[in-house]
DNA sequence: TTTATAATTTAGGTGCGCTTAACTCTCGTC
DNA sequence: GACGAGAGTTAAGCGCACCTAAATTATAAA
């Protein structure tokens, strides 16, 4: 396991070869906030441990193995980045900091379900492209298309799976309301005339706007 | 500023020592994962600084300085796991050792919004309390969020938001009463001894009474 | 009261990632 | 081709948080 140290300086790696030729030692050490000569001894260390190919005097590149891990931390580093900018609604220099920090603990469970809620995010905030998820098989996952509330009808029971909102507030007032992705839902009814939807929710009766039931995403269960 | 590493010591000594009584350096190991002598090591720090106190063969204690960053840190902490639970979906486990890593980077900002999002919750997945935000003019500030219409004050204008009751049929008169979601409102009078609250919508002038006030949830506008 | 056992602390030492200071290489200019 | 500026590297050393092993103190049973 890379530490997180590692996993910083080769997202670093990463970011500074992303349009091709090398990552200069100064440019690292820029980006990191360190001296130079740290980042030249820490990549001793990451040719030591197979993470890089670097050429003294010349510049670095990552190995296979270094960009995996260096593809997966600029994933969630720029998902993160999409969440706390879109959903949280931090500023986007505050956001970039925390990313840094959390883009080493999020689990890859979490990551998906955050990709999801904002419906795949292609671009992060500072208009990077985010490396798509390497396992196809997740890819599938990811793409099975979900339902809207709105879509459903009467009797219809479904789990609710993500929300997408450009919204935060409207975002935020979904939420509380108790639409929690995994919660069971059941439609009560469907006044007319683009009327309200009113949803059984864990016992309690809620009626919201046709619109807030297209921001809800679900997927139908049982009967549905 | 304390380094994570200490924070997580505090939050410790504060999970310890909750409901009384001092935090006991085996016990500390344990919740950290590290060895006893270590504590005893980082305890000699901690007094130090002035975070702790610490009686040799004792226990330990938190400082009033070691409290308010213990607070900060638990609190963040619980919303978190809250929040990866509830919300993001992956399981208790997993979420408590994301928040561990990630309670560090959380900002205030952010913290706020996760707590609003989820409707300002009391105790985390493991039932433990979380601790009010510090400042009281934060928790104004939270609490003017979800307003209730029996919450406004006459002369208040808002939007309905969404309805929320146990009575199926009930939601329905209010919703016969013209309070859709979306709608426009002004608070006109709301009579004393906790008598009916007359608004109005659309023009016309509506009397309902408290309790159903409080089951229809509006976002305040303008003059709000 | 003595003694065995468990809890805690001290002492000595490790690895990691950082620093500064001094050295070496590269490359454009003359 | 020599040379000097600036990028890059090496060397020596620091602080943090951890470890093991040994010494010390507390506790509770005999």
């Amino acid at each position: 396991m890379a530490s997180e140290i590692t996993e910083q300086y080769l997202k670093i790696v990463y970011n500074l070869t992303e349009d091709g030729g090398t990552a200069k030692t100064t440019d690292m050490a820029n980006a990191l906030g360190v001296t130079p000569a740290s980042v030249t001894q820490m990549l001793h260390k990451l040719v030591r441990d197979g993470y890089v190919k670097h050429e003294p005097y010349k510049g670095t590149v990552l190995s296979p193995k270094g960009r995996r891990i260096a593809r997966k931390i600029a994933r969630r580093h720029r998902i993160l980045e999409r969440f706390l900018s879109d959903v949280v609604g931090v500023g986007v220099d505050v956001g970039h900091d925390q990313a840094c920090k959390m883009e080493h603990s999020l689990s890859k469970e979490a990551e998906e379900t955050l990709c999801k809620m904002m419906n795949h995010p292609v671009l992060c905030p500072h208009g990077k492209k985010i490396p798509k998820c390497g396992r196809s098989i997740n890819c599938e996952k990811c793409m099975e298309e979900g339902v809207k509330l709105s879509d459903l009808e009467e009797g219809n029971e479904a789990v609710v799976s993500h929300l997408i909102s450009r919204d935060k507030e409207e975002l935020c007032r979904i939420l509380a309301m108790g639409f929690v992705p995994g919660t069971h839902l059941r439609v009560e009814k469907k006044l007319p005339m683009g009327g309200p939807i009113i949803v059984d929710l864990k016992g309690a009766r809620i009626a919201i706007a046709r619109d807030i039931g297209a921001a809800l995403h679900v997927t139908r269960q049982g009967s549905g």
